[in-house]
DNA sequence: CAAGTTTATTACATTGCGTAATTTAATATC
DNA sequence: GATATTAAATTACGCAATGTAATAAACTTG
């Protein structure tokens, strides 16, 4: 089923929850009333969509709200990093349906391609689907790209995926069209499709992996800059200093005498490591502050984010620590405010989310991913 | 005229000089031939365009190379100091016809009204026009946007200008349509429109007048962030620390014994302040490299241009000093180069020119500035 | 000069929108 | 409780613009 520009912006709207009637749609769409009702009765038909009466009280016939039915099209994503594969499954509908983590030794091609093979196998299961119920599959890839968008420079710590040779072999087992995009795109597009983040058309996200990454959303679709690689918050920290990266936590507090930790929940919450970590976020915190008002200049977001693999708690202390320091600096110019911090609730799923997300763009909304082609501007369905 | 979506694209290609033949374009577009030849052969018969063959010397029907028709449109734009107000004049066909530049004592709205109405009339004259020859007119505007568009929060240098009243002055005077845009993104239009940025669909503009400000060309549109008030670099450089702004360096020239000074190429060429000034070139580079490097991991851009009211030579060597610094440190992330710095050419003009070309978007382009509302994708005309 | 190659055009069918009139389903009024 | 009012949604009609596929045009090659 191959649906028209048109039908794919409906779609999206309803998706993030913009949907109060027909007739709201079409103001806001630019298109009539009439037309509306048309592209709306299309995908009724099809099955797509369900309508309820909605009686606010007030006189007229009552606006009849659209939603996406559930149950129907699915899609999966994943994400990892050295030590586990993170799958998420999605429903169009609008609902995180279920995520498996599965621990891996080494962030090589085989182990990842297995260790997704088994973590989509559990949520298929659990939900009673079968591959061939995926719309698609979304892989959040730790790296940046050439010019040639087959060309995977990955990062540091994932020496082992350079090339994106894993991305073939994922295709072959999966026989669904399979998407890739920058990590920090990805969870940037999970918090807009689904977390805190979700319908708000200009957002930034940091996210802390052991690395330092992030991703925008802007005008309601991912900004990838000329090559892919946009919305690197790296260089904001200049290079001798410390950024305020997953890495730099283990790193610190290895030096107060707790080597190898991982970035879990479980064992950063141990009572001695507590009041290390606690320094460290507030100067990781500040650092944060000092980046969102960066952000805030050049961006002009809405919303910015802070996400990533550290536990929600953190994230939370993270981002009101930054906030406690923008609201005593100016903004970034006169008559504008710094836009405060908000927490991640998604956390380290944002990025299997978002990865999971990339399909449903492909196949349903209007390109926050892909360019926007002309036949479809039309309203062909090609 | 009303000009269909397509049309749009197809004249906003032409207009940058991405026009080969029909073929290609369609190919670009993602139309087919046909639609090429119906979209051209529309535009041929209203006048707007010419063509000619282009024998190439290979096999088959020559090419015909398609153009736009000089001396039919034109649109006026003004940007201003505080000391003088510069007037551009454009043709479609993509030169920049004339500019004016016109002394005030105060940057009041009536001096600048005033000043605008004086230089307008000069180049009209000049090229026997009269004001209903323009499409419209463009305003390029220091100051940031509220929540509102018309609210309008003027640069600390130009109190007199908040909330915009002026532009109603200067629809009243001009009977033609009136568009506005924070300087910083007018200049930025400019450089991607006639400057040498022509094309380039990502590129981030660094613009230093008295102030320190910026635009963003992104998929071949302004990037305005949620309200209008994108790249701004001023937080790149912390408070307290001197920005490489157009008033540090009048101010490090008068902490050296030269007070007074205004940012004309005459003033600063003399033999006892340059020293002084290429001093300043070299500290304000190295800043401006560092800027370009955060700019280049934030935005991805294929080219960051380096513009603003100095002499074009001082921004030459601000982007050499720059690039030089570039080369020597690592690029934003693993596998990535930050990009080199190109001094503009078009310098204290682009602003000017820039806000000129604000009403080609608006009547004869794919929409720089505004939304794409859908009865355009749909190929209406309204 | 015929064959080959590439670009551009045309006739026809189809899609999908806007307009304007109409229907539907609620609340408000008396 | 009957009628008026209001707002949302639908329908018939006309039209604009695209794609498909066949054709014409204009050049080079041998």
């Amino acid at each position: 089923m191959m649906l028209s520009f048109n039908e794919r912006q409906v779609l999206e709207m309803i998706f993030l929850g913009n949907a109060p009637s027909r007739t709201e749609m079409a103001r806001t769409l630019g298109l009539t009333a009439a037309s509306l009702t048309r592209i709306v009765s299309r995908l009724l038909s099809e099955g797509l969509l369900e309508e309820r009466a909605d009686r606010t009280g007030q006189q007229g016939q009552p606006r009849r709200v659209i939603s996406i039915v559930p149950g129907q099209h699915f899609s999966a994503g994943v994400n990892f990093s050295r030590r586990q594969v993170q799958v998420a499954l999605l429903d169009l509908a609008g609902s995180v349906v279920g995520t498996e983590r599965v621990p891996i030794n080494e962030a090589n091609a085989s182990q990842i391609v297995a260790a997704t093979r088994t973590g989509l196998a559990t949520l298929l299961d659990q939900n009673a689907l079968a591959h061939h119920d995926l719309v698609g599959f979304g892989v959040s890839v730790p790296g940046n790209f050439g010019r040639d968008a087959n060309d995977l420079r990955a990062h540091e710590l994932f020496p082992q995926i350079e090339g994106l040779s894993f991305v073939d072999d994922l295709t072959a087992m999966l026989d669904a069209p399979v998407f890739f995009e920058n990590d920090g795109a990805c969870a940037a597009l999970g918090e807009y499709m689904f977390g805190v983040g979700r319908g708000v058309s200009h957002l930034f996200l940091i996210h802390v992996g052991h690395g330092l990454g992030g991703g925008g959303i802007f005008g309601g679709r991912l900004f990838r800059g000329a090559n892919g690689n946009a919305c690197l918050p790296g260089p904001i920290f200049p290079i001798g200093t410390p950024r305020p990266s997953g890495q730099d936590l283990l790193d610190t507090l290895a030096s107060k005498g707790f080597p190898d930790l991982e970035l879990t929940d479980v064992e950063l919450e141990g009572d001695l490591v507590r009041p290390h970590l606690l320094a460290w976020i507030d100067r990781a915190g500040d650092q944060r502050g000092r980046a969102a008002l960066i952000i805030s200049g050049l961006f002009d977001p809405a919303q910015v984010l802070v996400g990533g693999r550290l536990p929600s708690w953190v994230n939370q202390a993270l981002a009101d620590r930054a906030s406690r320091l923008i609201r005593t600096m100016p903004g970034p110019s006169r008559g504008l405010q710094t836009v405060d911090l908000t927490a991640s609730k998604l956390g380290p799923w944002a990025g299997a989310v978002g990865a999971a997300g990339l399909p449903f763009f492909s196949r349903y909304f209007s390109g926050a991913t892909n360019d926007v082609f002309s036949n479809h501007r039309n309203g062909r369905r090609t």
